[in-house]
DNA sequence: ATCATTGCAAATGATTTGCATTCGC
DNA sequence: GCGAATGCAAATCATTTGCAATGAT
């Protein structure tokens, strides 16, 4: 918690309690939140706090580089505080989004960079399936 | 136009006119319009067509598999005539979007099945860089 | 004739904005 | 104290929906 108030500081973001919130909550989960999740999710500690703030808190982090923002195909966006490239998948039945830590894109980047004329700066992979969960149910 | 026709008729969709424009605008063109675009673009030869017809008719025209709906992480959704899985590099700067015929999927599949207990049904790659217009301006 | 499709207008849902108040520095 | 951040309400934008009229089979 000291450590978050650090790093918003040595972005030269001030350090308010929604803030501290916003970025402690995505740092503390696995989950690929939207913005309301966050917000439904702090309410009960943070009752006077509104769903703008959150919009432009997350917009804070992403611009300052300490989350990445996401879009699975959603018509909502979901935030990950892990900001290295990494693939995504997605449960098609439950929605749930998890990080995957295979990388193949280095080889990726080749094969396309080779097919391609535009100057490559960064890329997203999304994998669709069933999670083990919902195999299960 | 004729094929068009046929095409409809063979997943049981009724061929009306604004389906046939609809569909065959999204079969002669490499972009990747979104339903806004798909409209302004057919609105002079189809002055009474309204936006809403343009969105069922892409919802049926998915829902059908001839067509996909794709999310470059923008706000709005594009679709694409090519329904085989396929990667697309978008320009960060004209946000125009491009076909990738190198398909490094395959490989990437089992890489991705190896970490992951999730049943894969698809994925979408997105890259991300400068077209070669952006490069030069 | 039947049933789906169309087109309009109104509704929805996520995100953004304006602005006065409050708070971090 | 200054300027940025907050919170509320209103605005925006893409997409969806309800429904009466029209059109495809």
């Amino acid at each position: 918690m000291l450590a978050s108030a650090e790093i918003l500081k040595s972005k030269k973001l001030k350090v308010t309690p929604q803030r501290l919130a916003i970025f402690h909550a995505l740092y503390n989960t696995k989950e690929h939140p939207s913005a309301e999740i966050i917000y439904s999710g702090l309410r009960e500690l943070h009752p006077t706090m509104s769903l703008a703030t959150v919009y432009k808190t997350l917009d804070a982090l992403v611009k300052a580089g300490l989350v990445q923002q996401i879009n699975v195909g959603e018509d909502v966006y979901r935030y990950d505080a892990n900001v290295n490239s990494h693939p995504h998948i997605i449960c098609v039945e439950c929605r749930c989004v998890k990080d995957l830590h295979t990388n193949p894109v280095p080889d990726i980047r080749q094969t396309i960079q080779a097919e391609t004329d535009f100057e490559l700066v960064s890329e997203q992979l999304y994998f669709y399936g069933v999670c083990p969960e919902c195999k299960v149910g």
